[in-house]
DNA sequence: CCTTGTTAGTTTCATTTTGGAACTTAATGT
DNA sequence: ACATTAAGTTCCAAAATGAAACTAACAAGG
């Protein structure tokens, strides 16, 4: 399979990773939410090369997650601006950072820590239940099929056959009890 | 600069990336949370030729993200499990699922939906506070100097001079005054 | 013993993608 | 007239990828 079909899998993450799965886009997503909208600002700041960043933006554009604005006439002039649905990539970028924080610390401590301006601690961020508000662990969290799949599996034409199980997004499956014994980490 | 090279900067998205942000490497990390963990049906559920799943296995282990454990002698086999680092990647992996339900779904709604085994309520992972497990939305937090990047700006041996501000992890930068009336959407 | 099957890779090679540097366009500043 | 800025585009060599075949190490069946 070629990279260009993932997203023709009925799986949230793999049609995410079809828009933000290319080399540099969460980098150039990382800089937008940090202020920068400009052409020459990305290209700068991350050291990517000016070809693949009129083609990242490019795709972005397109995808709706940048506006493409113009900020000024004579030249015209345009810059990139995260849409609601870019800044819904808020919290995986947070949660990569997160993570690099805790497991790809070099010995010198985070780069940087968060202030919650609201409570004023510094606080990390966690994944919780949008209903009951507890923190979400790995395999708290039962997936069931819901109506996107329903449909692809009814009408057939997925990838899928009525027999296969499709891959579902994240969680850890209970062990098999003929593994039993080994524990999951 | 090349993409193998992103891990130098001080800053923790581009580390995670260094780690995770190939090509099917999420992919291969979703199917882990599924359950997966021998090759061959890492093979057959992604699609992924041998030859890159063989390379970006090998690099997750080489990471810490795998264990690579036998499951049998005559013939040796291993398999590969996550270890707690790799379980460190499960909110990432779910807010990708959650950003796709919201804003990739194809008309036909989300393809499975989640629900929450300790309060019994089908819901959605939120990113909260850790200190005040308030939600958290882009803008709310402000990302301070941590100890990481200190050490690296008073070394100097990073590859940021004194005077130029090193890129920071994500936030939204409050609007300066000067474009001021244009919202960030 | 001989053949086939299973699992986990490795090798080979054609096709894509990337990185780097130079070039273009449409202006402005000096 | 000439240099500069911003946002790309073009060109090309180098690296990454995909598809398919091949290998190793054994097990099972006839």
């Amino acid at each position: 399979m070629r990279w260009e079909d993932i997203d023709q899998q009925v799986c949230s993450v793999a049609r995410s990773l079809a828009v933000v799965g290319d080399r540099w886009t969460l980098l150039v997503l990382r800089d937008a939410f940090l202020g920068t909208r400009r052409f020459e600002d990305f290209q700068r700041q991350l050291g990517i090369s000016r070809h693949r960043l009129a083609d990242r933006l490019g795709k972005l554009v397109e995808a709706g997650v940048f506006n493409r604005v113009p900020y000024q006439q004579r030249p015209l002039r345009h810059e990139y601006r995260l849409t609601r649905k870019g800044l819904g990539l808020y919290p995986v970028l947070m949660m990569l950072a997160q993570w690099g924080n805790e497991w790809a610390d070099d010995g010198n401590g985070p780069p940087v820590e968060y202030v919650h301006r609201s409570c004023g601690a510094t606080m990390h961020p966690v994944m919780s239940c949008s209903e009951c508000g507890e923190r979400l662990q790995p395999g708290e969290v039962t997936p069931v099929v819901g109506p996107g799949l329903r449909a692809a599996l009814d009408s057939g034409d997925s990838m899928y056959g009525q027999d296969q199980a499709p891959a579902l997004p994240p969680l850890l499956r209970k062990e098999s009890s003929k593994s039993a014994g080994n524990p999951p980490v």
